[in-house]
DNA sequence: AATAAAATAGTAATCATTACTGATTTCGAT
DNA sequence: ATCGAAATCAGTAATGATTACTATTTTATT
């Protein structure tokens, strides 16, 4: 992530112009009608670099792709795992687990909760 | 699932007798010893079907494959991003999200926070 | 403008998972 | 006990998302 590029440039606005939590696959064909010969490594090679730059984030949702957010604050994916839509919730201090998914009139399936992060002996981020 | 069969017996007692999360390659190689000319596709297929009836757990913990839980019950999976390990941890009601990991040292990545479950256009489970 | 590093387009390769096919096994009804 | 339909299997081919590779173009610096 050295240089600047227009392609890059691109995909990132794509990204940012969307509510919903896209595929690479859905980027890749939003951002050639930008950039119409882009490539799809490029769409992969550029999301991987600022996902690792904190700049995007990279969301992993269980129907097997990769789903990336412009929206970095923290927040709560509720993925529904029949229409696979995804419903961004609010994190609150006094929310407790059992609460979660109230406000939104989302059945939590309560044994499948993944929290992302990094155990006691692994390196803390950044 | 109607009839019985030795590869799904073989396959769930591997999958009992571990208290890691494996993947479907994972209980494929282990099941092997049991029965050493069963099929990937045999596993996969009966791992879905258990899955899908509710006798083991499908987890999705973000590095692209299928892993699998004989645990059943409610409990939270705490995934390392460096290490990939899954942590086991318990709800509690008065959990607040914001504690989640405290007990085990865990450092919450907290934009990344996956819940699932179905959505209020979505059938319940069962 | 010259140069080295970084990024690209296009394509090939990889890896997890799914689909297909013809043979075998299960299980209820005879 | 055995017959037959339905279920399951082994083995292999196909799929689809992602990554790797290579030769070319672009960027930033002198």
């Amino acid at each position: 992530m050295k240089n600047y590029s227009r392609q890059r440039e691109a995909i990132l606005s794509v990204l940012s112009n969307t509510k919903s939590h896209p595929t690479a696959d859905w980027i890749y064909k939003e951002t050639r009608k930008i950039i119409p010969n882009i490539s799809l490594g490029t769409v992969y090679r550029n999301l991987a670099a600022l996902s690792k730059s904190g700049i995007i984030l990279s969301i992993d949702v269980g129907d097997g792709k990769e789903h990336f957010d412009f929206d970095t604050s923290p927040h709560i994916h509720l993925t529904c795992k029949e229409c696979g839509c995804i419903i961004d919730g609010k994190i609150g201090d006094n929310n407790s687990l059992s609460s979660i998914g109230k406000d939104y009139g989302f059945n939590v399936e309560t044994p499948v909760f993944v929290v992302y992060g990094y155990c006691k002996n692994c390196k803390q981020p950044n």
